[in-house]
DNA sequence: TTGTATGCGTTATCAT
DNA sequence: ATGATAACGCATACAA
């Protein structure tokens, strides 16, 4: 029968208009109905209109909502690398939080063009998201103040944006660095070398390289620590730096004295393992290693890569929660996250010394 | 001083309105300046609106550009499985792509429940998506027929929909698998064993099976194929049966014949690797083995895993160009992108026999 | 070539 | 308790 009115546009779906004619009320009555539900509704009138609701398969176009209400359910997630497996296992705790409460998921993957930042969140800020994750270098020039956000709330997710004030989520990298160098000193390490991408103004980075070197302090003169930033692939000289830093640090060991690598995240873990191939080594041999991030893979490499396992979903679901808090009115100070990681011990820093 | 009118809603940015009104022309006349530029504009009309828009630094709210036009500029993706490194991969070409074009992306994440396809597409549907790209099962009750996409277009990637009208993009799996199949028969590896996730109803699965049996064949009656299906590790039995299948290879072998054990993806791969683990045998020794999907671990597991490359980027790449074709208004029959895969060899398929 | 008026699908403010 | 009606920000058919 009652063809839809609205022949221009949008094919299929049925309106708030179509229901209220179906029910014979008007559309307010429907609006009312759907989003008051609690108080104001006469019991045969609600009665009709949920029918026709059930008949007509309606659900609001959240398009218009958001024009209306000037919020959209939609939450803009900026990403520094989707490469990174980190960023992906975050990437879906907080998938998975926001769809439980009812919001979609915008993408921005920088491709660790960190120079996007604000082209990102422009284009998210045009389409009216409601708040934002940011997982972002945060440095430099283009990293995002408070106003680029037009004053929608945001989490930041390990790491932090200088002079932002946002919720922050993230390992607790203090803790998880003082387990691993208790762990490595405990198993007879005490030469240690921390690797690390370039550290420059990635605050995890940075807290985890100062953490490194407290723990290693704490733990007096009889533990030797020593930080080597690793650089891309693309450094036509990152091998033979990576090759020369390994030697030099298998060089401090001997007379009794072992020593370990620990690796600053995953792509770190990936590059130490290509070149103990290289070097022909391997892992709880020559040295010991630890590596932060745990991987599907690292029991698979020799005997077994020891890691400092983030809570990835946790961190991601924590961030996701923390934000929709606020767009749920949540008022407050910015808050802390700092969540504990998990030490998986495996062969790379067990092993006997060869 | 001119405050904005609308004090109600969205706060800070400007709309076409205050252009117009800094323009001193009307609301109409910067639509037109800004959508259809090449006609209709007078020169000092033109550059009143360029400089009240530049002023402003208006940009049009495409929230309501989609009510109104009845697109979105919105790109919905739905992936099986974001822990999937293929599915990973291809999003981030998908998305660049999309990016590169102007459209973002709204993911949804099936986390392997294939019976939350349809919600899926429902919930970016309601969002008004221009289109989708798919990466889901496709399988079963749930799978998503033709008009549960209300007439947007959708591109499959890597798992076809039975009977859904739609571009495809994917591996060429018959291809890939000859190559592989080549390579291992030309090493002299005659006892093939083919390790599947459970195929019911993944295209790409039952293709790569099939396409195997098929060179197997082909190779005449010197080669003997065999396919397993390996479970989820929610299986009790699962590594028990692989284990078995892996034993009863290697019995396959001996007076000059070698085994191999091709892996049909990443999962599979790193389940096969599991088990070697667990039995104590080295890849390239007791077994030869060539794996779908390359990972930036395969170098590393022990003497390297040989890998059939998928060319992830490309894939997704064109998933989402072929899409913003059809957006663009492309029509014509589905189309079907077969890339070619790359078999990189490294010591799992080449290492003398043990 | 430019302005006016209307519609897109909702919500919200006012009456009633 | 319910119904007109005006926003929301934009595009466009129609007038001028």
């Amino acid at each position: 029968m009652s063809t839809r009115k609205s022949v221009g546009r949008a094919p299929g779906r049925a309106t708030i208009g179509d229901v209220a004619e179906a029910a014979g009320v008007s559309k307010a009555t429907v609006s009312r109905f759907l989003n008051h539900r609690e108080r104001l509704l006469s019991p045969d009138i609600a009665a009709r209109v949920e029918a026709a609701v059930a008949k007509l398969q309606y659900s609001p176009s959240p398009m218009a909502q958001a024009l209306s209400r000037g919020r959209s359910r939609l939450i803009g997630l900026v990403v520094a690398d989707v490469s990174n497996p980190f960023s992906v296992a975050v990437l879906r705790g907080a998938e998975k939080a926001c769809q439980e409460a009812g919001y979609l998921l915008m993408l921005f993957n920088l491709g660790n063009e960190g120079s996007r930042e604000r082209e990102a969140i422009d284009a998210l800020v045009r389409y009216q998201v409601d708040g934002f994750i940011l997982n972002t270098l945060g440095r430099g020039a283009s990293a995002v103040d408070a106003d680029t956000l037009h004053g929608k709330p945001a989490v930041l997710v390990d790491r932090r944006h200088p002079g932002m004030r946002a919720d922050f989520v993230s390992l607790d990298n203090g803790e998880a660095m003082q387990t691993v160098c208790a762990h490595l000193v405990a198993g007879g390490f005490t030469e240690l070398l921390y690797i690390s991408e370039p550290s420059k103004g990635v605050s995890s980075r940075r807290e985890r390289i100062a953490a490194f070197g407290d723990c290693a302090k704490a733990q007096g003169a009889n533990v030797a620590a020593q930080v080597f930033e690793s650089h891309d692939d693309a450094d036509p000289q990152a091998h033979e730096e990576l090759d020369g830093a390994l030697k030099a640090l298998k060089r401090r060991a001997g007379r009794g004295r072992r020593a370990a690598v620990v690796a600053g995240n995953s792509v770190v873990t990936l590059r130490v393992a290509a070149a103990m191939t290289r070097l022909g080594w391997q892992f709880g041999q020559e040295l010991g290693f630890v590596g932060f991030d745990d991987t599907e893979w690292a029991s698979l490499i020799g005997s077994g890569l020891s890691t400092m396992a983030q809570p990835t979903d946790a961190i991601g679901h924590a961030a996701a929660t923390c934000l929709i808090e606020r767009l749920r009115g949540f008022e407050g100070p910015p808050r802390q996250l700092l969540l504990p990681g998990q030490l998986l011990v495996r062969g790379s820093s067990v092993a006997a010394k060869g």
